[in-house]
DNA sequence: GGATGTGAATGCATTCACAGCA
DNA sequence: TGCTGTGAATGCATTCACATCC
Protein backbone atom coordinates (compact mmCIF):
# COMPACT_ATOMS: atom_id res chain seq x y z
CA UNK A 1 0.00 0.00 0.00
CA UNK A 2 2.61 2.28 0.83
CA UNK A 3 4.02 1.61 -2.81
CA UNK A 4 0.66 2.28 -4.32
CA UNK A 5 0.82 5.08 -7.18
CA UNK A 6 -2.40 6.96 -6.89
CA UNK A 7 -1.73 8.05 -10.57
CA UNK A 8 -2.62 4.74 -11.51
CA UNK A 9 -5.46 4.30 -10.05
CA UNK A 10 -9.22 5.96 -11.20
CA UNK A 11 -9.59 9.08 -9.70
CA UNK A 12 -13.92 7.67 -9.46
CA UNK A 13 -12.38 4.65 -7.55
CA UNK A 14 -10.85 6.79 -4.49
CA UNK A 15 -14.18 8.65 -4.25
CA UNK A 16 -16.31 5.16 -4.07
CA UNK A 17 -13.55 4.55 -1.14
CA UNK A 18 -14.90 7.39 0.86
CA UNK A 19 -18.19 6.07 0.03
CA UNK A 20 -17.34 2.09 0.98
CA UNK A 21 -15.78 3.07 3.89
CA UNK A 22 -18.84 5.42 5.61
CA UNK A 23 -20.91 1.84 5.00
CA UNK A 24 -17.96 -0.20 6.47
CA UNK A 25 -18.37 2.47 9.37
CA UNK A 26 -22.49 1.55 9.62
CA UNK A 27 -22.02 -2.73 9.34
CA UNK A 28 -20.14 -2.24 12.37
CA UNK A 29 -22.20 -0.26 14.13
CA UNK A 30 -24.97 -2.76 13.14
CA UNK A 31 -22.32 -5.59 14.78
CA UNK A 32 -21.36 -7.07 11.46
CA UNK A 33 -18.28 -9.77 11.11
CA UNK A 34 -17.48 -9.53 7.51
CA UNK A 35 -19.72 -8.21 4.11
CA UNK A 36 -19.44 -9.45 0.64
CA UNK A 37 -18.57 -7.29 -2.39
CA UNK A 38 -22.03 -7.63 -3.40
CA UNK A 39 -23.64 -6.63 -0.13
CA UNK A 40 -21.67 -3.58 0.11
CA UNK A 41 -22.33 -3.35 -3.35
CA UNK A 42 -26.09 -3.11 -3.04
CA UNK A 43 -25.93 -0.38 -0.17
CA UNK A 44 -24.67 1.34 -2.48
CA UNK A 45 -26.19 0.87 -5.42
CA UNK A 46 -23.15 -0.60 -7.09
CA UNK A 47 -21.91 -3.96 -8.55
CA UNK A 48 -20.34 -6.35 -6.75
CA UNK A 49 -17.54 -6.59 -9.51
CA UNK A 50 -17.08 -2.70 -9.38
CA UNK A 51 -16.28 -2.85 -5.54
CA UNK A 52 -13.90 -5.95 -5.89
CA UNK A 53 -12.28 -3.86 -8.70
CA UNK A 54 -11.43 -1.15 -6.96
CA UNK A 55 -10.68 -2.67 -3.80
CA UNK A 56 -7.90 -4.44 -5.49
CA UNK A 57 -6.41 -1.66 -7.05
CA UNK A 58 -4.68 -1.14 -3.36
CA UNK A 59 -4.46 -4.57 -2.66
CA UNK A 60 -5.72 -8.07 -1.42
CA UNK A 61 -8.11 -7.44 1.35
CA UNK A 62 -10.81 -10.37 0.91
CA UNK A 63 -11.34 -13.98 1.58
CA UNK A 64 -12.19 -15.95 -1.02
CA UNK A 65 -15.76 -17.71 0.26
CA UNK A 66 -15.81 -15.44 3.00
CA UNK A 67 -15.54 -11.94 2.12
CA UNK A 68 -14.17 -8.87 3.55
CA UNK A 69 -13.96 -8.47 7.53
CA UNK A 70 -14.86 -5.57 8.10
CA UNK A 71 -12.70 -4.10 10.60
CA UNK A 72 -9.97 -4.77 9.19
CA UNK A 73 -11.68 -3.33 5.74
CA UNK A 74 -11.75 -0.01 7.44
CA UNK A 75 -8.85 -0.20 8.52
CA UNK A 76 -6.71 -0.56 5.44
CA UNK A 77 -9.10 1.71 3.48
CA UNK A 78 -8.34 4.36 6.14
CA UNK A 79 -5.09 3.67 5.48
CA UNK A 80 -5.12 4.44 1.67
CA UNK A 81 -7.29 7.65 2.57
CA UNK A 82 -4.56 8.55 4.51
CA UNK A 83 -6.95 9.39 7.39
CA UNK A 84 -5.76 6.71 10.23
CA UNK A 85 -3.95 9.59 11.23
CA UNK A 86 -5.15 12.97 11.97
CA UNK A 87 -5.28 15.68 9.46
CA UNK A 88 -5.49 19.35 11.19
CA UNK A 89 -7.33 21.94 9.18
CA UNK A 90 -7.77 25.39 8.84
CA UNK A 91 -10.92 27.38 7.69
CA UNK A 92 -11.11 31.08 6.50
CA UNK A 93 -14.64 32.13 6.32
CA UNK A 94 -16.55 33.11 9.68
CA UNK A 95 -19.89 33.54 7.78
CA UNK A 96 -22.90 31.45 8.12
CA UNK A 97 -21.34 28.26 6.26
CA UNK A 98 -18.08 28.83 8.34
CA UNK A 99 -20.36 28.72 11.24
CA UNK A 100 -21.89 26.09 10.86
CA UNK A 101 -18.72 24.26 10.21
CA UNK A 102 -17.27 25.18 13.39
CA UNK A 103 -20.59 23.78 15.44
CA UNK A 104 -20.29 20.43 13.07
CA UNK A 105 -18.53 17.68 15.30
CA UNK A 106 -18.57 15.12 12.85
CA UNK A 107 -14.93 15.69 12.20
CA UNK A 108 -13.36 13.88 14.70
CA UNK A 109 -14.41 10.41 14.22
CA UNK A 110 -13.79 10.97 10.54
CA UNK A 111 -9.76 11.48 11.20
CA UNK A 112 -9.94 15.55 11.04
CA UNK A 113 -9.63 18.03 13.11
CA UNK A 114 -10.33 21.65 12.64
CA UNK A 115 -7.52 23.43 14.73
CA UNK A 116 -8.06 27.42 13.58
CA UNK A 117 -10.13 29.51 11.91
CA UNK A 118 -9.45 32.89 9.82
CA UNK A 119 -11.50 36.17 8.67
CA UNK A 120 -10.66 39.08 7.06
CA UNK A 121 -13.65 41.72 8.89
CA UNK A 122 -11.46 43.21 11.47
CA UNK A 123 -14.69 43.16 13.57
CA UNK A 124 -14.86 39.55 13.93
CA UNK A 125 -10.99 39.10 14.30
CA UNK A 126 -10.22 38.42 18.48
CA UNK A 127 -13.87 37.08 18.53
CA UNK A 128 -14.20 33.65 20.53
CA UNK A 129 -16.71 31.72 18.67
CA UNK A 130 -18.47 28.81 20.25
CA UNK A 131 -18.54 26.36 22.29
CA UNK A 132 -21.32 25.29 19.91
CA UNK A 133 -24.96 24.11 21.96
CA UNK A 134 -25.47 20.11 20.50
CA UNK A 135 -21.71 19.93 20.71
CA UNK A 136 -20.72 16.85 23.37
CA UNK A 137 -19.80 17.49 27.19
CA UNK A 138 -16.36 16.38 26.08
CA UNK A 139 -15.91 18.75 22.96
CA UNK A 140 -16.34 22.15 23.93
CA UNK A 141 -14.17 23.75 21.37
CA UNK A 142 -14.54 26.65 20.57
CA UNK A 143 -12.28 29.13 17.82
CA UNK A 144 -10.53 32.41 18.13
CA UNK A 145 -11.29 34.42 14.49
CA UNK A 146 -7.36 35.05 13.32
CA UNK A 147 -6.30 37.40 10.70
CA UNK A 148 -5.34 36.17 7.44
CA UNK A 149 -1.96 37.71 8.51
CA UNK A 150 -1.37 34.96 10.76
CA UNK A 151 -2.18 32.45 8.30
CA UNK A 152 1.53 31.41 7.45
CA UNK A 153 2.27 31.07 10.74
CA UNK A 154 -0.49 29.83 12.53
CA UNK A 155 0.13 27.13 9.63
CA UNK A 156 3.02 26.00 10.32
CA UNK A 157 3.19 26.06 14.03
CA UNK A 158 0.06 23.51 13.75
CA UNK A 159 1.45 21.87 10.76
CA UNK A 160 -1.66 22.29 9.38
CA UNK A 161 -2.05 21.18 5.43
CA UNK A 162 -5.91 20.83 4.60
CA UNK A 163 -7.99 24.44 4.27
CA UNK A 164 -11.43 25.36 3.89
CA UNK A 165 -12.70 27.50 1.86
CA UNK A 166 -15.63 29.22 3.00
CA UNK A 167 -15.23 33.05 2.20
CA UNK A 168 -17.49 35.14 -0.67
CA UNK A 169 -16.64 34.00 -4.07
CA UNK A 170 -14.63 37.86 -4.70
CA UNK A 171 -12.33 36.70 -2.33
CA UNK A 172 -11.60 33.22 -2.81
CA UNK A 173 -8.83 33.09 -5.42
CA UNK A 174 -6.84 35.41 -3.64
CA UNK A 175 -7.37 33.79 0.04
CA UNK A 176 -6.24 30.36 -2.11
CA UNK A 177 -3.13 32.08 -3.38
CA UNK A 178 -2.23 32.40 0.27
CA UNK A 179 -3.56 29.36 1.40
CA UNK A 180 -0.57 28.06 -1.07
CA UNK A 181 1.42 30.21 -0.20
CA UNK A 182 1.20 29.70 3.83
CA UNK A 183 2.17 25.86 2.57
CA UNK A 184 -1.25 24.15 2.61
CA UNK A 185 -1.35 20.94 0.98
CA UNK A 186 -4.96 20.42 -0.27
CA UNK A 187 -8.30 22.77 -0.32
CA UNK A 188 -11.69 22.30 0.12
CA UNK A 189 -13.68 25.52 -1.89
CA UNK A 190 -17.45 26.29 -1.03
CA UNK A 191 -17.01 29.35 -3.16
CA UNK A 192 -18.68 29.51 -6.55
CA UNK A 193 -15.64 30.01 -8.47
CA UNK A 194 -13.08 28.16 -9.94
CA UNK A 195 -9.71 28.43 -8.36
CA UNK A 196 -6.32 28.33 -9.68
CA UNK A 197 -3.79 26.52 -7.54
CA UNK A 198 -0.71 24.89 -8.73
CA UNK A 199 -0.74 21.39 -9.58
CA UNK A 200 0.26 19.78 -6.44
CA UNK A 201 -2.09 21.18 -4.59
CA UNK A 202 -5.39 19.11 -4.10
CA UNK A 203 -8.42 20.89 -4.68
CA UNK A 204 -12.17 19.97 -4.38
CA UNK A 205 -14.86 21.94 -4.85
CA UNK A 206 -18.67 22.12 -3.99
CA UNK A 207 -20.73 25.00 -5.37
CA UNK A 208 -24.16 24.81 -3.98
CA UNK A 209 -25.77 26.17 -6.97
CA UNK A 210 -24.22 23.57 -9.51
CA UNK A 211 -25.55 20.66 -7.51
CA UNK A 212 -29.16 22.32 -7.59
CA UNK A 213 -28.71 22.81 -10.98
CA UNK A 214 -27.88 19.08 -11.78
CA UNK A 215 -31.51 18.63 -9.82
CA UNK A 216 -33.09 21.21 -11.51
CA UNK A 217 -31.91 19.08 -15.08
CA UNK A 218 -32.69 15.62 -14.18
CA UNK A 219 -36.20 16.84 -12.50
CA UNK A 220 -37.48 18.56 -15.35
CA UNK A 221 -36.93 15.08 -17.39
CA UNK A 222 -37.63 12.57 -15.22
CA UNK A 223 -41.11 12.16 -15.82
CA UNK A 224 -40.31 11.49 -19.04
CA UNK A 225 -37.77 8.82 -18.59
CA UNK A 226 -39.83 6.74 -16.56
CA UNK A 227 -40.51 3.11 -17.87
CA UNK A 228 -43.12 2.09 -15.47
CA UNK B 1 -33.96 22.01 -26.87
CA UNK B 2 -37.38 20.64 -25.89
CA UNK B 3 -36.84 17.61 -27.77
CA UNK B 4 -34.05 16.67 -25.85
CA UNK B 5 -33.13 13.39 -25.06
CA UNK B 6 -30.97 13.83 -21.51
CA UNK B 7 -30.65 10.50 -21.07
CA UNK B 8 -28.20 10.35 -24.24
CA UNK B 9 -26.66 13.01 -22.82
CA UNK B 10 -23.12 12.25 -20.49
CA UNK B 11 -23.42 12.72 -17.28
CA UNK B 12 -20.35 14.60 -16.63
CA UNK B 13 -21.63 16.96 -19.44
CA UNK B 14 -24.29 18.16 -17.62
CA UNK B 15 -21.92 19.03 -14.36
CA UNK B 16 -20.20 20.82 -16.81
CA UNK B 17 -22.85 22.80 -18.08
CA UNK B 18 -23.28 24.44 -14.68
CA UNK B 19 -19.51 25.70 -14.52
CA UNK B 20 -19.91 26.70 -17.92
CA UNK B 21 -22.89 28.95 -16.83
CA UNK B 22 -20.87 30.20 -13.86
CA UNK B 23 -17.89 31.14 -16.02
CA UNK B 24 -20.59 32.74 -18.36
CA UNK B 25 -22.40 34.76 -15.63
CA UNK B 26 -18.57 35.98 -14.97
CA UNK B 27 -17.53 36.76 -18.14
CA UNK B 28 -20.81 38.71 -18.89
CA UNK B 29 -19.78 40.61 -15.29
CA UNK B 30 -16.46 42.08 -17.00
CA UNK B 31 -18.68 43.18 -19.86
CA UNK B 32 -17.37 40.49 -22.65
CA UNK B 33 -19.72 40.35 -25.93
CA UNK B 34 -18.30 36.82 -27.28
CA UNK B 35 -16.11 33.78 -25.79
CA UNK B 36 -14.22 31.10 -27.69
CA UNK B 37 -14.56 27.25 -26.83
CA UNK B 38 -10.98 27.55 -25.96
CA UNK B 39 -11.21 30.74 -23.79
CA UNK B 40 -13.88 29.02 -21.96
CA UNK B 41 -12.29 25.93 -21.49
CA UNK B 42 -8.91 27.64 -20.00
CA UNK B 43 -10.90 29.55 -17.31
CA UNK B 44 -12.02 26.17 -16.26
CA UNK B 45 -9.04 23.86 -17.25
CA UNK B 46 -10.95 21.84 -19.75
CA UNK B 47 -9.81 21.51 -23.45
CA UNK B 48 -11.73 23.36 -25.95
CA UNK B 49 -12.26 20.30 -27.62
CA UNK B 50 -14.26 19.29 -24.53
CA UNK B 51 -16.11 22.51 -24.58
CA UNK B 52 -17.23 22.41 -27.64
CA UNK B 53 -18.54 18.71 -27.66
CA UNK B 54 -20.10 19.50 -24.24
CA UNK B 55 -22.35 22.36 -25.61
CA UNK B 56 -23.05 20.52 -28.94
CA UNK B 57 -24.97 17.81 -27.25
CA UNK B 58 -27.63 20.24 -26.68
CA UNK B 59 -27.70 22.05 -29.86
CA UNK B 60 -25.92 24.75 -32.00
CA UNK B 61 -24.78 27.52 -30.20
CA UNK B 62 -21.76 29.13 -31.65
CA UNK B 63 -20.76 31.27 -34.25
CA UNK B 64 -17.84 30.10 -36.62
CA UNK B 65 -15.23 32.45 -36.60
CA UNK B 66 -16.76 34.39 -33.66
CA UNK B 67 -17.58 31.94 -30.95
CA UNK B 68 -20.03 31.87 -28.50
CA UNK B 69 -22.52 34.83 -27.72
CA UNK B 70 -22.33 35.06 -23.50
CA UNK B 71 -25.27 36.55 -23.61
CA UNK B 72 -27.20 34.25 -25.62
CA UNK B 73 -25.09 31.58 -24.24
CA UNK B 74 -26.43 32.10 -20.93
CA UNK B 75 -30.11 32.10 -21.87
CA UNK B 76 -29.11 28.59 -23.49
CA UNK B 77 -27.58 27.10 -20.59
CA UNK B 78 -29.95 28.41 -18.26
CA UNK B 79 -32.80 27.09 -20.98
CA UNK B 80 -31.13 23.20 -20.54
CA UNK B 81 -30.73 23.19 -17.00
CA UNK B 82 -34.18 24.24 -16.24
CA UNK B 83 -33.11 27.54 -14.14
CA UNK B 84 -34.55 29.60 -16.61
CA UNK B 85 -38.09 29.60 -14.53
CA UNK B 86 -37.72 29.73 -11.02
CA UNK B 87 -37.70 26.28 -8.87
CA UNK B 88 -39.43 26.34 -5.02
CA UNK B 89 -37.43 24.43 -2.63
CA UNK B 90 -37.89 23.69 0.70
CA UNK B 91 -35.54 22.83 3.70
CA UNK B 92 -35.87 19.90 6.06
CA UNK B 93 -32.94 20.85 9.27
CA UNK B 94 -32.89 23.86 10.87
CA UNK B 95 -29.64 23.34 12.36
CA UNK B 96 -26.53 24.56 11.96
CA UNK B 97 -26.12 23.63 8.01
CA UNK B 98 -29.70 24.51 8.04
CA UNK B 99 -29.00 28.00 9.19
CA UNK B 100 -26.59 28.77 6.78
CA UNK B 101 -28.70 27.85 3.47
CA UNK B 102 -31.56 30.26 5.22
CA UNK B 103 -28.95 32.50 4.77
CA UNK B 104 -27.60 32.59 1.88
CA UNK B 105 -29.23 34.58 -0.56
CA UNK B 106 -27.02 33.63 -3.80
CA UNK B 107 -30.16 31.74 -4.51
CA UNK B 108 -32.28 33.88 -6.48
CA UNK B 109 -29.57 34.94 -9.01
CA UNK B 110 -29.48 30.78 -9.58
CA UNK B 111 -33.43 30.46 -10.14
CA UNK B 112 -33.95 29.02 -6.88
CA UNK B 113 -36.21 30.08 -4.16
CA UNK B 114 -36.14 28.90 -0.66
CA UNK B 115 -39.52 29.17 0.58
CA UNK B 116 -40.12 26.77 2.89
CA UNK B 117 -38.05 25.50 6.43
CA UNK B 118 -39.03 21.67 8.52
CA UNK B 119 -37.79 20.52 11.51
CA UNK B 120 -38.79 17.54 13.58
CA UNK B 121 -37.73 19.55 17.14
CA UNK B 122 -40.75 20.40 18.82
CA UNK B 123 -38.42 23.40 20.30
CA UNK B 124 -37.93 24.76 17.11
CA UNK B 125 -41.54 24.54 15.97
CA UNK B 126 -43.48 27.88 14.99
CA UNK B 127 -40.17 29.88 15.82
CA UNK B 128 -39.47 32.35 13.21
CA UNK B 129 -35.91 32.15 11.47
CA UNK B 130 -34.31 35.48 10.22
CA UNK B 131 -34.35 38.11 8.64
CA UNK B 132 -30.65 37.25 8.26
CA UNK B 133 -27.61 40.03 8.67
CA UNK B 134 -25.90 40.33 5.65
CA UNK B 135 -28.64 39.98 3.26
CA UNK B 136 -30.00 42.78 0.70
CA UNK B 137 -32.27 45.10 2.21
CA UNK B 138 -34.89 44.32 -0.62
CA UNK B 139 -34.41 40.46 0.83
CA UNK B 140 -35.38 40.09 4.16
CA UNK B 141 -36.81 36.74 4.14
CA UNK B 142 -37.54 34.87 7.28
CA UNK B 143 -38.64 31.48 7.78
CA UNK B 144 -41.29 29.98 10.04
CA UNK B 145 -40.44 26.14 11.00
CA UNK B 146 -42.88 23.65 10.04
CA UNK B 147 -43.05 20.58 11.06
CA UNK B 148 -42.81 17.53 9.26
CA UNK B 149 -46.81 17.11 9.39
CA UNK B 150 -47.11 19.77 6.96
CA UNK B 151 -44.40 18.64 4.68
CA UNK B 152 -47.71 17.19 1.81
CA UNK B 153 -49.61 20.04 2.43
CA UNK B 154 -46.77 22.81 1.85
CA UNK B 155 -45.58 20.99 -1.05
CA UNK B 156 -48.40 20.86 -2.74
CA UNK B 157 -49.72 24.24 -2.09
CA UNK B 158 -46.47 25.84 -3.15
CA UNK B 159 -45.30 23.62 -6.20
CA UNK B 160 -42.35 23.02 -4.48
CA UNK B 161 -40.25 19.80 -6.40
CA UNK B 162 -36.76 20.29 -4.97
CA UNK B 163 -35.81 19.63 -1.45
CA UNK B 164 -32.53 19.80 0.53
CA UNK B 165 -31.81 17.51 3.28
CA UNK B 166 -29.57 18.53 6.45
CA UNK B 167 -30.83 16.78 8.85
CA UNK B 168 -28.57 14.18 11.08
CA UNK B 169 -28.03 11.20 9.32
CA UNK B 170 -29.59 8.56 11.50
CA UNK B 171 -32.98 10.86 10.08
CA UNK B 172 -32.36 10.88 6.80
CA UNK B 173 -33.84 8.23 5.15
CA UNK B 174 -37.25 8.60 7.04
CA UNK B 175 -37.38 12.00 5.85
CA UNK B 176 -36.11 11.45 2.28
CA UNK B 177 -39.11 8.84 2.59
CA UNK B 178 -41.49 11.54 3.54
CA UNK B 179 -40.43 14.00 0.47
CA UNK B 180 -40.76 11.80 -2.03
CA UNK B 181 -44.16 10.81 -0.49
CA UNK B 182 -45.15 14.52 -0.69
CA UNK B 183 -44.10 14.82 -4.36
CA UNK B 184 -40.75 16.11 -4.13
CA UNK B 185 -39.07 15.24 -7.49
CA UNK B 186 -35.18 16.23 -6.61
CA UNK B 187 -33.22 15.93 -3.52
CA UNK B 188 -30.05 17.43 -2.21
CA UNK B 189 -28.54 15.42 0.67
CA UNK B 190 -26.13 16.54 3.08
CA UNK B 191 -26.42 13.96 5.19
CA UNK B 192 -23.40 11.47 5.75
CA UNK B 193 -25.59 7.97 4.36
CA UNK B 194 -26.47 6.74 1.20
CA UNK B 195 -30.25 7.43 0.68
CA UNK B 196 -32.68 5.26 -0.88
CA UNK B 197 -35.37 6.84 -3.30
CA UNK B 198 -37.33 5.71 -6.57
CA UNK B 199 -35.62 5.78 -9.37
CA UNK B 200 -37.21 8.59 -11.22
CA UNK B 201 -36.60 11.43 -8.02
CA UNK B 202 -33.01 13.21 -8.48
CA UNK B 203 -30.59 12.90 -6.02
CA UNK B 204 -27.31 14.31 -5.22
CA UNK B 205 -25.53 14.42 -2.13
CA UNK B 206 -22.27 16.30 -1.09
CA UNK B 207 -20.92 15.01 2.17
CA UNK B 208 -18.13 16.67 4.05
CA UNK B 209 -16.12 13.72 5.15
CA UNK B 210 -16.10 12.42 1.32
CA UNK B 211 -14.87 15.64 -0.02
CA UNK B 212 -12.09 15.77 3.31
CA UNK B 213 -11.25 12.04 2.40
CA UNK B 214 -10.45 13.12 -1.08
CA UNK B 215 -7.53 16.02 -0.32
CA UNK B 216 -6.20 13.23 2.39
CA UNK B 217 -5.74 11.11 -0.16
CA UNK B 218 -4.24 13.32 -3.00
CA UNK B 219 -2.38 15.36 -0.39
CA UNK B 220 -0.43 12.03 0.67
CA UNK B 221 0.87 11.72 -2.61
CA UNK B 222 1.13 15.35 -4.46
CA UNK B 223 4.78 15.23 -3.34
CA UNK B 224 5.60 12.11 -4.93
CA UNK B 225 4.09 12.35 -7.93
CA UNK B 226 5.39 15.98 -9.09
CA UNK B 227 6.70 15.98 -12.10
CA UNK B 228 9.22 19.36 -11.81
C1' DG C 1 -7.63 33.63 -40.11
C1' DG C 2 -10.34 32.10 -36.58
C1' DA C 3 -13.70 29.79 -34.96
C1' DT C 4 -17.52 25.92 -34.68
C1' DG C 5 -19.49 21.16 -35.01
C1' DT C 6 -18.59 16.44 -35.57
C1' DG C 7 -17.20 11.66 -37.23
C1' DA C 8 -13.28 8.79 -36.10
C1' DA C 9 -9.76 7.39 -32.97
C1' DT C 10 -8.21 6.92 -28.57
C1' DG C 11 -8.19 6.21 -23.83
C1' DC C 12 -10.63 5.12 -19.39
C1' DA C 13 -13.77 2.92 -16.50
C1' DT C 14 -17.05 -0.64 -15.86
C1' DT C 15 -18.69 -5.07 -16.43
C1' DC C 16 -18.18 -9.87 -17.58
C1' DA C 17 -16.86 -14.26 -16.69
C1' DC C 18 -14.05 -17.47 -14.76
C1' DA C 19 -9.87 -19.62 -12.43
C1' DG C 20 -8.67 -20.37 -7.88
C1' DC C 21 -9.08 -20.50 -3.04
C1' DA C 22 -11.46 -21.34 1.75
C1' DT D 1 -20.67 -23.64 -2.35
C1' DG D 2 -19.48 -18.93 -1.91
C1' DC D 3 -16.68 -15.53 -2.72
C1' DT D 4 -12.38 -13.01 -4.24
C1' DG D 5 -9.13 -11.20 -7.73
C1' DT D 6 -8.34 -10.35 -12.42
C1' DG D 7 -7.59 -10.64 -17.57
C1' DA D 8 -10.62 -9.81 -21.45
C1' DA D 9 -14.51 -7.54 -23.43
C1' DT D 10 -17.47 -3.92 -23.54
C1' DG D 11 -19.15 0.57 -23.22
C1' DC D 12 -18.46 5.63 -22.29
C1' DA D 13 -16.21 9.86 -22.43
C1' DT D 14 -12.54 12.59 -24.20
C1' DT D 15 -9.59 14.05 -27.66
C1' DC D 16 -8.17 14.52 -32.41
C1' DA D 17 -8.41 16.40 -36.68
C1' DC D 18 -10.73 18.37 -40.31
C1' DA D 19 -14.66 19.99 -43.28
C1' DT D 20 -17.25 24.03 -42.93
C1' DC D 21 -18.58 28.60 -42.30
C1' DC D 22 -18.04 33.89 -40.96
Amino acid sequence: MDQLRPDLVPHPAVRRLSLYLRQLELFRRKDRRTVSSKQLGQSLSFTDAQVRKDLAYFGQFGHPGVGYRVDDLIARVRHILGTDKIWSVLLVGAGNLGRALMAYNGFDAKGFRLVAVFDADPAKIGKRQGPFPGSTPADKRSFVIQPLSQLKETTEKQGIRLAILAVPADAAQEVADRLVEAGIRGILNFAPVSLNVPHEIALNAVDLAVQLEQLSFLANFSALSRPA
